[in-house]
DNA sequence: ATCCAGGTAC
DNA sequence: GTACCTGGAT
């Protein structure tokens, strides 16, 4: 076995994560853990597998559910597209595969929402497939320890080569959660390379590659919150695609004397309460800012009838899925009404 | 307020 | 290349 390999194994054998929840064989397990832990870190994702797994105990079941049923046990996770490929890809398993699994990388990466390292996972664990990963954790150990600069897609052909030759042909599985504990705990950022297995081999010289960061341009909406006494606040499903898709969000508009008509185009009619302070959310590639607008006085009666895309909530329970930000501001307004 | 952690789809 | 999220640390 490649030597390299041999001391990450010993190495991960003392000082490896061995009692993570997902670290089963069942391959339903490890593919929904894997997705869960696509840029997301693992103390985010431990509350949210248990939740989702007690939920959709099998594949079956999950395809059984229906799409507001995955995303409201996904919801605060982020990244929903991930929930809606998950979602997606159990139909295309329950049909083509029955109650079985792909047992090859190939096979799983042909699925929505799997790319080749979330692929490889799967199959190293569930299998002990030899199937080479590159996630973040083991880009930053090989990049380091055979200095490969740069992060364009020479250096990623490069690294993926090094994770296939190291990747060895028995223990993959132990192998495969080795080599991402290293990344994890040791070689982070800043390494501890005094506490590396590889350290004698290793051609880091202190520097990485520089990461680019592209400024967040700042975007504003304001949103409805349409409460009544009964019914609760007034939620809209947003589109599919884009941002938050899928999820129940406030009727919003971009710019602030469109909201009565939005309110309006819903069947309601109420006074237009002085805005609240504005909420900042960041995500990867802009900034966004809130500004909610209480609406008072909704008739009783009045408004379209719940529909597939609009909904009344009282608060309480899982409730349906809504963004992070979204979910907080209505905890606000349904506690201190 | 800003940085940081983390893959896939188009 | 660009879109897609959140919570925790600093
Ligand atoms: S010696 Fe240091 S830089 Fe090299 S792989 Fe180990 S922790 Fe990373």
């Amino acid at each position: 076995m490649d030597e390299f390999a041999l001391k990450v194994l010993a190495w991960y054998r003392r000082h490896g994560r061995h009692d993570l929840p997902w670290q089963v064989r069942d391959p339903y397990v490890r593919w929904l853990a894997e997705v869960m832990l696509q840029q997301t870190t693992v103390t985010a994702v431990i509350p949210y597998f248990q939740r989702f797994l007690t939920a959709f105990p099998s594949v079956r079941a999950l395809a059984e559910a229906s799409q507001d049923a995955v995303l409201a046990h996904w919801a605060g996770l982020g990244y929903y597209a991930r929930a809606r490929n998950l979602h997606a890809a159990a139909r295309v398993l329950t049909e083509h595969y029955g109650n079985g699994f792909p047992r090859t990388a190939e096979a799983w990466a042909a699925l929505p929402g799997v790319g080749p390292s979330t692929a490889a996972a799967i199959v190293a664990f569930a299998f002990g497939v030899p199937a080479p990963i590159l996630d973040a954790n083991v880009r930053r150990v090989l990049s380091r320890y055979h200095a490969v600069g740069g992060r364009d897609a020479r250096a990623l052909r490069t690294l993926w080569a090094h994770a296939r030759d190291h990747t060895p042909a028995h223990e993959a599985a132990a192998y495969t959660q080795a080599i991402m504990d290293l990344g994890a705990l040791v070689c982070r950022k800043t390494p501890d390379c005094a506490a590396c297995p590889v350290a004698a081999g290793c051609a880091f010289e202190g520097e990485d590659a520089p990461v680019t960061r592209r400024p967040r341009p700042e975007r504003a909406v304001f949103m409805a919150v349409i409460r009544d006494p009964d019914r609760g606040v007034l939620l809209v499903r947003r589109p599919s695609h884009g941002v938050w898709g899928g999820l129940w969000s406030l009727p919003e508009s971009v710019e602030q004397h469109d909201l009565p008509a939005v309110v309006a185009a819903l069947g309601l009619e109420g006074r237009m309460g002085a805005p609240c302070a504005p909420i900042h959310h960041a995500f990867t590639h802009f900034r966004l800012s809130i500004t909610p607008i209480p609406v008072e006085g909704v008739s009783r009666g009045l408004g379209v009838a719940e529909c597939h895309d609009v909904m009344w909530y009282k608060g309480g329970g899982l409730g349906p899925g809504m963004p992070a930000p979204i979910r907080r501001l209505l905890n606000q307004f349904l506690e201190v009404p």
